[in-house]
DNA sequence: AACAGAAATCTAACACTGTTAGACTAACAC
DNA sequence: GTGTTAGTCTAACAGTGTTAGATTTCTGTT
């Protein structure tokens, strides 16, 4: 049984999940495909192409039930979902955010097929398609921003050792209250906050053709 | 004359600037001090605590100017200066945002002050601080996305070869018009609709109160 | 001036990394 | 059976961060 791409790409996700990003090797991923190293170039051009393969395969996997032609949600569900989804599907494995957003999109590769359907969706609403574009970037690059920083775990907020610091007043308040309140919902403030902001750029668009 | 850490962080930033976050490698930084590699551990624990002083290097020298303790900027006028002088503060280097957002602040570094001169405001204007806490991390968190896909150049809008592949027509139009604008405005744009997101939450808490 | 101790650098090696050239074997077609 | 291609192998190259331990250079004291 000859080996398959999707066999190393699948196997390349569980050492990920298990080892992050740093575990991920040419040799150790050879290895647990019972394989030398140099064979898996027979598949695969270089481990850049792998890691945008991996970071396909973790979108397809969260992205797969979606049906990017007839998508009829209307453009802040639409953009509310887009965040949400995308984070899920970089949670789903260690350091997936650093995967996924490192990630050189080609045809093909969900990531543009997401750009493509949220520029749509934005469009239709009444923006232009240089400022759909804009907000589209903006809500992926801060979902990419968030959950990268979320999985490091090396903000000043994250980990106990803090505690052991000495610290700015202000800072020490916000990190009682930041500790009190879980990733999840911080980002869904968050996202929220941005969707505010695109419903303020849609009103003042609007007015102005009155 | 023997050798200070801060001539080692400041040839790092040099290489940094001269091969990218891939040339800085601390054979290469040695033999450009006119030293071995190893001796480079007597002035640094490793390789990691090196990019942390580069990040708080870079980001000293656009904010050493600034006082964090009476600053006495409206709050979003801090957010919008905030963001723009991150992003000017990364784009001085090649591969500036990588090093910046990948770094581990403590105590002493300039993201921590950024942070807490950014969580301070927020709370005088109103918010509680774990609002003020999110959205100081929503607009640092989306800067750092927005400037490392700026200098990584590998969005799909980024570089000509896209030109000679088909793309989705709505992507198509998308790109030509966002081709157009560069990326100074495109960030604006963003951090404006960030900001009014921000005033729109504000607003909804002030008329909650009354 | 001589010596002790600390500061700074050295050599040499370890255990990794991605990647390539070229030999080898297994599977299939004619 | 022979030839071809698909798939894997060994062996090596050139590089990485890091450590142990010897060695040199500097500095302050007697």
């Amino acid at each position: 049984m000859p080996m398959e791409k999707n066999q190393i790409v699948q196997k390349a996700l569980d050492i990920l999940n298990r080892g992050g990003l740093e575990g991920v090797s040419l040799r150790r991923l050879a290895y647990e495909l019972n394989i030398k190293a140099a064979s898996i170039y027979w598949h695969i051009p270089n481990k850049s192409e792998l890691l945008d393969e991996m970071a396909n395969a973790i979108l397809e996997k969260r992205f797969n039930m979606f049906d990017f032609q007839n998508d009829d949600r209307e453009w802040d569900e639409w953009l509310y979902t887009l965040a949400h989804e995308l984070r899920a599907a970089m949670l789903a494995y260690q350091d997936g955010a650093r995967v996924v957003a490192g990630t050189h999109p080609d045809l093909g590769h969900v990531l543009l097929k997401l750009w493509d359907l949220t520029v749509r969706v934005l469009h239709n609403t009444g923006f232009s398609y240089g400022m759909a574009a804009t907000i589209t970037v903006t809500v992926i690059n801060f979902t990419f921003g968030s959950v990268i920083e979320e999985q490091s775990s090396h903000l000043p907020m994250a980990g106990p050792k803090i505690q052991r610091v000495k610290l700015p007043q202000t800072l020490k308040s916000a990190l009682e209250e930041w500790q009190n309140e879980n990733n999840d919902i911080r980002f869904d403030t968050a996202v929220r906050i941005i969707i505010n902001g695109v419903r303020a750029e849609l009103n003042a668009q609007s007015s102005k053709l009155n």
